[in-house]
DNA sequence: AGAAACATGTAAAATGTTACATGATTGT
DNA sequence: ACAATCATGTAACATTTTACATGTTTCT
């Protein structure tokens, strides 16, 4: 599947929510499917355009909101096969080359990413404490999945750089 | 940083390993950088090129050569700042909008995700026991930190699956 | 001889980000 | 009044993939 189809489904599942203008759909992905999911200002505005004229959306008091046709395609959308997206880490690739890189430099590398790592682990708990909060949302389940997600690799990266780090400069750490 | 250093980077550290074609070049990108790094042919000959017409590999009976300036310039290369790639999760895009695509197709979408990290382990255990049979080559002790990162993650991904099958359709994983 | 793999490259199409332009609304 | 935020959009640029074209070498 091609970029595009997938730009739709994020556009159109975030208004399925709830009826939103384009600047707050963006503020929506951001905020809400961030951690997983990314589009640029440059991607919803010509989606939003183009979903219109195939009449999946339609502006409503200032607000675009999905239609019965839209609701359709999003369904179909979230059927296809899930696209594979090109691995491309840059931490790796200069992990990999880290005898080139120099020891040193490599151990900086890997504080940052436990540190990011932390971080990211601190921000989900938050977003885990709102979201369990919440009465029962029909979709509350499901967000607390991918949230799980987001924490089970965050614990994962934080854990492979510090007992890298302990295997690389025992003690040091 | 812009996605073509990152090229640079890719291809001028697998040439600071051996001379080799191109050809051989998206080889090895494929093969030793593939779990966490990616490029097509479409973008491996245009970089040659210009890396050639800098001075930074020379081609060589065929193969194309790291030449010191080359070196210099990988050094560089690797001490930029590591980009961060906008995230792009294709699984968790749809599970996050579970109640519209449906329970029976969510944990489909689990089981194929348990499935492939469970397929990713089975890789990265066989590329482990290959370079830790290997004498001392100056990167090994790296080669390992980054396989590590791929065990982890997928290990991590696997556990996710399993525990979120468990939680959602309790005895029936 | 024929098939498969090696080797190099380009053109077109799709994708995606960034920066800019423009104006309305809201808060202080 | 001024600043910040809301809101919509476009144009330029950069990136990337895919498909195609072309020829060589190696294996059976």
């Amino acid at each position: 599947m091609s970029r595009r189809p997938q730009t739709d489904l994020a556009v159109l599942g975030a208004l399925s929510v709830e009826p939103m203008t384009g600047y707050a759909l963006r503020a929506a992905i951001v905020s809400t499917l961030g951690h997983f999911w990314s589009e640029s200002f440059g991607q919803i505005y010509p989606a939003l355009a183009r979903l219109e004229a195939d009449g999946l959306v339609a502006k409503d008091d200032g607000r675009f909101t999905i239609t019965a046709a839209g609701r359709t395609r999003l369904r179909d959308l979230l059927r296809t096969p899930v696209e594979r997206t090109p691995p491309r880490n840059g931490l790796l690739l200069r992990l990999f080359f880290g005898s080139t890189l120099g020891e040193e430099a490599c151990l900086d590398l890997l504080r940052d990413a436990a540190d990011e790592a932390q971080a990211t682990l601190a921000t989900l708990a938050s977003i885990r404490t709102e979201v369990e909060a919440e009465p029962d949302h029909p979709d509350k389940r499901w967000f607390l999945v991918t949230i799980a997600a987001g924490e089970a690799t965050a614990r994962a990266q934080a854990r492979w750089a510090r007992e890298s780090l302990e295997s690389l400069s025992p003690g040091m750490a």
